[in-house]
RNA sequence: GCUCGAGUGGCGGAAUUGGUAUACGCGCAACACUUAAAAUGUUGUGACCGCAAGGUCAUGUGAGUUCGAUUCUCACCUCGAGCACCA
């Protein structure tokens, strides 16, 4: 048998599934359906390290498991392309960021296909792309349609050096980036989507949705409900959450820079008393009304400020009815989201400003509203975006009175193209809806349990506050439109931890520490890169890479490769079949749960037990390489082939099941403690008794000189496990 | 400051309806094969005491509940993530 080489098969399966057509989704199928999705990636100038692939394999194991189950799975990919990286990129070297883009994708799309990753190529899309934005620019116009898009004073970040506009990002210490200069706030009419319009719901349905509890948290948190009620001190109104307390109010606080007191009084409802009106710091001046009522003996931070000030504090007070006083209101953090950017690379906001009817939609007939080539990306001088210098493109006609217009020159944020791109892989050749409801309710209503939407989507922590609730706004703005079929995108949520370098740091081209998975593959392979971040340690968790840690799931799979040139037999013994069994059973839970990696020790087990024997059985060989083969897709592959129990590849085989009889073993050890530590064991057929169990485990000559001379005040029997005497 | 996580061998980690702590892997050591090395294989590998048999200790620290605690309760320490005075 020739040696296990990685780079002749590798590249040769991955040759025949694409030609195959092994990973493409049907759009209609008797097969129940299935849709997993991974965060589409930004197409970085620095390449895919191996941290990208980390949720690709894991939801591509989920993935292979279910094409097995039965499934006809859609498991997408595409390209999340429009940002401040490229853009700043081509400002630099004035290389036109549609060439860098694409150099970025072309690079990204070899490098995840030399992993193995059954995506389906053919529904590969790419936010940059008119033919894709067209529909970004016709959702904005549907929201403007509905009054959910307006303009609004906002302040930016200036930078009066450079003269732009700075993302947060850009940022650091209040000072710009490049140049080090304080940066100043200005105001500028800006677009703005009603997300709070949503506040409600976006908290409310996160109940019916299946997240991880501390994803949940966090987006309750960052809408930040909070229910109370508003009440009038005379002319002052202030919102509390706790109007049961007004008997205890003593004084008022408003939001001010510095602790004084007004020289004011105002009546409090409740007690009719005369309390003074301070100003704080505490106070917030943008949250409920800016103004509260401090009551010392119910809040601590009221507390601390009225013994700092001698204010007076009411102990017992009776609590009150709120009714009587003010009005129940809730009050959100959630702020409207602020969806212009004074920047090139974006998709062009599709209104012209006219003098006469004032903003007026781009129509339908006319989008995509194209991105126009230009030579200089410096945003002008006044704040407002590159585009605004393009008079050819900026000046047009009104499409409501013909007579002349502006264009706006404002661009949408890179969370556009994010917010919707889960619809377009339902339907991405469709040139005249942004989806068609057909195929959106086939991929995206629910097969088997409550809640709809998409199946299984696997993203970064980084992106459980903004993306994920930017998203399931606009589905919840399309469901009441009746443009898509679930009130909620996602049914389970999940998240997977970054792949740190090997100190323990983040990886990034600037600290130089960026591992490429070409030179992996390369060397290893990649069904072992494969194994090893699934192996490396929990999915969710942050991880720090380990090259000498490689070799250890490529040993396993030479174990593998050598099992297939082992001497059959046709008999399993008992202990064979169990342990078996077990492996199906553990494989199958792990996966579900995303234990990948003791999925990953389990199999190592098996191969280790496997390997000790001088004969193994086919049915042992095969149910091994069923269970490998979606973690390691091409020597499974390759092996299964060459056992020539099948014309079929193994990825189109039936996932096993095992039988619960065989789970347990016909003899077990049981652990022999007296008084709670460790003193022998024994070996027993698997039902025994537990008086038996008692009375044998006495007998154990070990166990004797524990005993001797002690009276046994009980004992404790844990069936098939444990038995412990306590002693006097 | 608040909220949520997490602390287990030299290293990554495993084990929870409370029941053999350290599975699996890396590393390390010895041996086999080899002229030699690599690769591979075999055996060993928590710490301490002991010639050995064996024993004692050990899951961040300290208490508690229990026949029995990595797992449950309380207090504390450290690290990480998120949020910024949210009434």
């Amino acid at each position: 048998m020739s040696a296990y080489d990685p780079k002749k098969i590798e590249p040769k399966w991955q040759k025949e599934w694409e030609q195959a057509g092994l990973y493409h989704a049907e759009d209609s199928s008797s097969k129940p359906k299935y849709y997993t999705l991974i965060e589409f990636p930004y197409p970085s100038g620095d390449g895919l390290h191996v941290g990208h692939p980390r949720p690709y394999i894991g939801l591509d194991i989920v993935s292979r498991k279910r094409r097995m189950e039965g499934f006809n799975v859609l498991y997408p990919i595409g390209w999340d392309a429009f940002g401040l990286p490229t853009e700043n990129y081509a400002l630099k070297t004035g290389k036109d960021p549609r060439i860098v883009t694409k150099e970025n994708t072309d690079t990204f799309r070899r490098q995840i296909q030399s992993l193995g990753i059954s995506f389906d190529w053919s529904r590969e899309i790419n936010t940059t792309d008119p033919e894709y934005y067209k529909w970004t620019q016709w959702l904005f116009l549907k929201f403007l349609e509905r009054g959910l898009a307006y303009k609004a004073k906002m302040p930016i970040n200036w930078c009066p050096k450079d003269k732009i506009g700075l993302a947060n990002e850009e940022v650091v210490d209040g000072k710009c980036e490049r140049c080090g200069t304080e940066v100043e706030k200005r105001e500028r009419k800006q677009w703005m989507l009603a997300i709070t319009k949503y506040a409600d719901r976006l908290a409310d349905d996160l109940d019916t949705v299946d997240y991880p509890e501390r994803v949940k948290i966090q987006q309750r948190n960052w809408i930040g409900r909070s229910e109370g009620a508003l009440i009038k001190f005379d002319d002052i109104e202030i919102f509390t959450t706790r109007p049961d307390t007004i008997r205890g109010a003593t004084f008022i606080v408003m939001s001010g820079k510095e602790d004084k007191f007004t020289g004011r009084y105002v009546i409090n409802p409740a007690t009719r008393e005369k309390i003074p009106v301070w100003e704080a710091e505490y106070v917030m001046a943008d949250y409920g009304t800016g103004a509260i009522m401090g009551v010392p003996a119910d809040d601590e931070r009221d507390r601390i400020f009225a013994e700092k000030h001698h204010l007076p504090i009411v102990e017992n007070y009776t609590k009150a009815e709120f009714e009587d006083y003010g009005k129940k209101v809730a009050k959100y953090k959630l702020r409207d989201w602020v969806f212009s950017r004074q920047r090139y690379w974006g998709e062009p906001i599709p209104v012209v400003h006219c003098g006469k009817c004032g903003i007026v939609p781009v129509p339908e007939s006319e989008l995509p509203v194209k991105l126009p080539e230009i030579k200089n990306y410096q945003p002008t001088e006044t704040g407002e975006s590159p585009l605004a210098n393009i008079s050819g493109w900026v000046n047009t006609i009104c499409p409501k009175c013909g007579g002349k217009a502006k264009r706006e020159t404002d661009v949408m944020p890179n969370w556009a193209g994010s917010s919707w791109y889960f619809y377009r892989y339902c339907d991405p050749h469709n040139d005249k809806q942004f989806a068609s409801l057909e195929k959106l309710k086939y991929w995206m209503t629910p097969v088997r349990q409550s809640g709809g939407g998409v199946d299984w989507y696997n993203g970064g922590m980084e992106h459980t506050v903004l993306h994920l609730l930017y998203s399931r706004f606009w589905n919840k703005f399309l469901f009441d439109l009746g443009l898509v079929p679930t009130s909620e995108p996602y049914k389970k949520r999940t998240s997977h931890g970054l792949i740190l370098a090997e100190g323990g740091e983040k990886m990034s081209k600037s600290k130089g520490n960026v591992i490429n998975p070409d030179s992996i593959v390369e060397r290893f392979g990649a069904d072992t890169l494969r194994v090893y971040e699934m192996f490396m340690g929990p999915f969710e968790q942050a991880i720090a890479w380990s090259e000498s840690s490689l070799v250890g799931p490529r040993r396993f799979l030479e174990k593998v490769w050598k099992l297939a040139g082992k001497g059959q037999t046709l008999n399993i013994d008992s202990q064979g079949l169990t342990l078996m069994h077990q492996t199906i059973k553990k494989v199958s839970e792990d996966i579900e749960a995303m234990r990948f990696n003791t999925a990953v020790s389990t199999l190592m087990i098996f191969v280790n037990e496997l390997d000790k024997r001088e004969e193994i059985s086919q049915k042992e060989f095969e149910i091994l390489l069923l269970l490998l083969a979606p973690f390691a897709p091409h020597i499974t592959e390759e092996l299964w082939s060459t056992l020539g129990v099948s014309q079929n590849s193994i990825h189109t085989e039936k996932w096993p099941k095992y039988d619960e009889s065989k789970l347990i073993a016909d003899e077990v050890t049981i652990v022999i403690q007296v008084n709670g530590k460790v003193r022998g064991k024994f070996v027993a057929s698997a039902n025994i008794t537990k008086e038996k169990i008692i009375k044998a485990a006495q007998e154990v000559p070990e166990i004797q000189k524990w005993l001797v001379d002690k009276n046994i005040k009980k004992s404790i029997c844990v069936p098939g496990k444990l038995v412990n005497f306590v002693t006097s």
